[in-house]
DNA sequence: CATTAGGTGAAG
DNA sequence: CTTCACAA
């Protein structure tokens, strides 16, 4: 499964020493003294340093599996006519990805298809369905989402000292190096006192550290010499304990087999949990580094696996870790610049990035289908968009349940035609409380004109995606001046609810009567109440917090009605400038008869 | 070799 | 703001 990731910039000065590099590897051997074992925020140069990747083993199928009970039969995911991700009993019969699904059936005719979930025109949620038909469909992967939420939840809640970062859906990097420290410490006390007679004091060398067996819980990936054990070995023997915990907790209360490796860095570590799998854990000592890494093909090393692998290998015309080590740093730097430094020391077992903890919340959320029959007319575009922002607003929605206040800041559409290269388009996206399926509707739809609208010709649009970027949860008080206003094309300040809406439209003017049950909007002149039964044995406090409630529903309803306005496009010419500034002759559809799958979405 | 439906981060 | 690169 894809990894999540950033290319390989460089973070702060390389602090490679030349020292004449007779060996490469050098730094592979350090010495550990008390210093190192009680310094506690040594970062990535901490020579205890121990990082793992743990993935799910093919993550997709595993979850097909777990919904349907079914064990230990072949079985593959099929999303279209594509397999997707199939499970290991499947992988024996030689049937991998991008078989025909025809193909894969000869190879094992007991073989289960499982296609992934869709939406369908009609039903509220997305589901898993007898028949499915990508044109009306749209895959949701939601399941699988919601999945790996609880593996990386078990993966928190069992190594509570461990930094934890998300990798991708069924990946995730731990550094254990707090953790392991603190039970390096319990189980050797006598490494948290300098001996008086220590020569050199903090600087002296840790004693000898004990034999540990790392082969009960985890492959060790051959070394060439019998190494004697390092106080590193020792913090991967312990990490490897926790790993191998957590991962068979994994295993019996949620059903997930995974793979781990475990290794001084980030690189390593990934590289080392595809040594064997499934359902088993490799550990990489450092003085098997060398021989590990040299024969491997580089370009199957995290970022050497597209473009600068390519140039690489082409610059030298080689293939491995050992065919680029002769390649001097200058000469790197030479040819390839800033990454230079990074690759040099990628090459030498050196990996200075971080495991950074990213927040529960993706940043982004994306809805994206492509059209195997591209469309030409703008209505179909509408339709689709229509479509995405009922998926998108139910995700956020459902989000927004286990983080109240999240808010997407942009609104992103994409379109690609024919085998163009993707074009986007993106503009802010309005606060409001209640995100609903009109309001990311209409306003996908005013980018979709843009993006599209003024182009002559048929479209021919192949992939029409929606996303939302930007997403945040807003600040307790961020709510009241943030929010936005679309008018004349652009969005402005909205502001909102009490102390700044001195032009929000909604002005609580005290009339006559009880100020805690309604208010009255300038806007439209109408008097908004709560009900009855909201009034009854409300408090105070009670009844002006459901009366700022209705207040923002008001004005959100004034917002999603401009917008509206705005977006009306005429569906048979988007061609020609049909949409008007200011919202010039509009007419039909107030409230278009619901059709399909958003008849069911929160129109609200 | 390739596809779909995602994500993140940086460059220009 | 928009595109590109990476991930398999």
């Amino acid at each position: 499964m894809a990894t999540n990731t950033s290319p390989p910039v460089l973070r702060g000065k390389s602090t490679w020493k030349g020292k004449e590099q007779e060996q490469d590897f050098e730094d592979l051997n350090s010495t550990i003294t008390y210093r190192h074992i009680l310094q506690q925020n040594l970062g990535v140069r901490d020579p205890l340093r121990v990082v793992a990747l743990c993935d799910s083993d093919a993550f997709y199928a595993a979850c097909e599996m777990i919904r349907l009970g079914v064990k230990d039969k072949p079985l593959v995911v099929l999303q279209w006519e594509g397999i997707i991700a199939v499970n290991y009993p499947a992988r024996e019969y030689g049937i991998t990805r991008f078989h025909k699904l025809a193909d894969a059936k000869e190879r094992c005719p007991e073989l289960m298809i499982v296609h992934v979930a869709t939406y369908k025109e009609g039903e509220a949620e997305p589901g898993y369905w007898d028949k499915v038909d990508s044109r009306t469909h749209k895959v949701s992967l939601d399941y699988y989402r919601r999945e790996s939420a609880k593996v990386l939840t078990m993966f928190k809640e069992g190594l509570p000292d461990a930094e934890i970062e998300k990798a991708s859906i069924d990946e995730a990097f731990i550094d254990f190096t707090k953790p392991v420290r603190k039970e390096l410490l319990r189980r050797y006390p006598h490494l948290a006192n300098v001996p008086h007679d220590a020569p050199n004091g903090l600087d002296t060398p840790l004693p000898a550290p004990p034999k540990v067996d790392m082969a009960l819980d985890s492959n060790v990936i051959p070394s060439e010499a019998d190494d004697d054990t390092t106080w590193h070995d020792v913090a991967l023997s312990i990490a490897a304990e926790m790993m191998h915990k957590v991962r068979v907790d994994i295993a019996s209360k949620l059903g997930y087999t995974t793979s781990a490796g475990l290794a001084r860095n980030k690189f390593l570590a990934k590289l080392s949990a595809s040594y064997k799998k499934p359902y088993s854990q490799s550990v990489l000592r450092n003085c098997a580094i060398p021989n590990y890494l040299k024969p491997i093909p580089f370009q199957k090393i995290r970022f050497l696996g597209g473009k600068l692998g390519d140039a690489l290998a082409k610059e030298y015309d080689v293939s491995t870790v050992q065919d680029l080590l002769p390649v001097t740093l200058e000469e790197m730097q030479h040819k390839f610049g800033e990454n230079a430094i990074w690759v040099y020391e990628i090459l030498r077992g050196i990996d200075r990035s971080e495991v950074k903890e990213k927040s529960i919340v993706n940043k982004s959320m994306l809805a994206s289908k492509n059209l195997q029959k591209p469309i030409t007319k703008a209505s179909d575009g509408q339709h689709w968009i229509r479509v995405l922002a009922a998926e998108l607003a139910l995700r956020l929605n459902d989000a927004c349940k286990a983080n109240p206040n999240l808010w997407p800041k942009t609104l992103v559409i994409h379109a690609r035609r024919g085998y163009e290269v993707t074009r986007s388009k993106q503009a802010p996206f309005p606060f409001s409380r209640e995100v609903t399926v009109d309001l990311i509707a209409n306003a996908g739809n005013k980018l979709w004109a843009e993006l599209v609208g003024k182009d002559s010709g048929p479209m021919k649009v192949t992939n029409v995606s929606l996303a939302f970027t930007g997403i945040e949860v807003a600040e307790e008080g961020q709510q009241n001046i943030d929010g936005f206003f679309r008018a004349d094309g652009q969005f402005s300040k909205r502001p909102r609810e009490s102390e700044t809406d001195g032009d929000s439209g909604t002005n609580a003017e005290p009339l006559e009567g009880d100020c805690t049950t309604s208010f009255s909007c300038s806007k439209c002149r109408r008097k908004i109440s709560l009900s009855p039964t909201q009034t009854l044995g409300a408090s105070l406090e009670e009844k002006n917090r459901a009366l700022n409630n209705l207040r923002a529903e008001h004005e959100d309803f004034h917002f999603a009605q401009a917008v509206a306005r705005e977006v009306e496009v005429e569906p048979e010419d988007i061609t020609e400038k049909s949409v008007s500034p200011g919202g010039g002759k509009k007419r039909k559809r107030k409230d278009p008869a619901p059709v399909g799958i958003e008849k069911f979405f929160s129109r609200r």
